[in-house]
DNA sequence: AATACATATACGGATTTCCGTATATGTGTC
DNA sequence: GACACATATACGGAAATCCGTATATGTATT
């Protein structure tokens, strides 16, 4: 883990100029999600996700837990001040803007959706 | 002017994302500075810092004015509170940041020996 | 109008980023 | 261990970004 990269702001602001990603930390912004959620979700395939939440967890910004064949992901605690400062903007952004506030109810209507024909995945809220 | 691409933030971060244009905003934090300082300062060929202030000034976190032959450009009063927040927290990163503080005390250097050869010029601070 | 200087843009090439598809890995079930 | 499912990675190819060099534009000076 190279932290003296990771801790460049252009590295930063890098990792934050993907619209995708932006649009998968609107997500987890509510809580714990498993990848299938995200995937149902922002209507994208799965290795996009991946490869995106990938990029998010290399910059420390999300953390990851596995239980059983799921993964869940969720917003890290990320040490620089830097980093809190804008994702704290970010995050205030993300709850007034429509597409944002738009997706994210969508996002519990499809975990819904998932919890019925899935058994054994925990829920999260 | 798309007022409405400039307002999404991936575009304001692919903007901050990369070095040589926040090592311009750091120098601009101190005030109005002409080109030909930014180049002197930043070691850095002219056409680059040319481009990468016209990127700044296309998302709207610059402002330029004419004197002369000389072009001075300093921060502008950006609208949009993510923005304003964003730029914040860079500023007071930019502060406490070893290497740009030496660039900002290089500038200062840099603008006194180009006063004493370049008549004509204002002087800001 | 010819020249000099400051700055901006055009252009081609190298590098990076992003994507879709295919495939690999990891985990539970039979 | 064979299979199904969830997720991750590998692998080109398309598009975007960045750079250095060359050149254009704009402004004073003579």
């Amino acid at each position: 883990m190279k932290t003296t990269e990771n801790a460049e702001p252009a590295f930063l602001f890098k990792t934050l100029a993907d619209p995708t990603r932006l649009r998968l930390l609107n997500l987890l912004a509510c809580g714990e999600t498993c990848v299938c959620e995200l995937t149902d979700t922002l209507r994208v395939v799965q290795p996009k996700v991946s490869r995106h939440l990938a990029h998010l967890k290399r910059a420390g910004l999300v953390e990851a837990r596995r239980e059983g064949k799921w993964m869940h992901y969720r917003w890290a605690k990320h040490g620089d001040p830097l980093v809190r400062h804008v994702l704290a903007g970010l995050r205030e952004w993300m709850e007034k803007d429509d597409q944002m506030n738009g997706e994210r109810r969508r996002r519990r209507k499809v975990c819904c959706e998932i919890s019925r024909t899935k058994p054994g995945r925990t829920l999260n809220q």
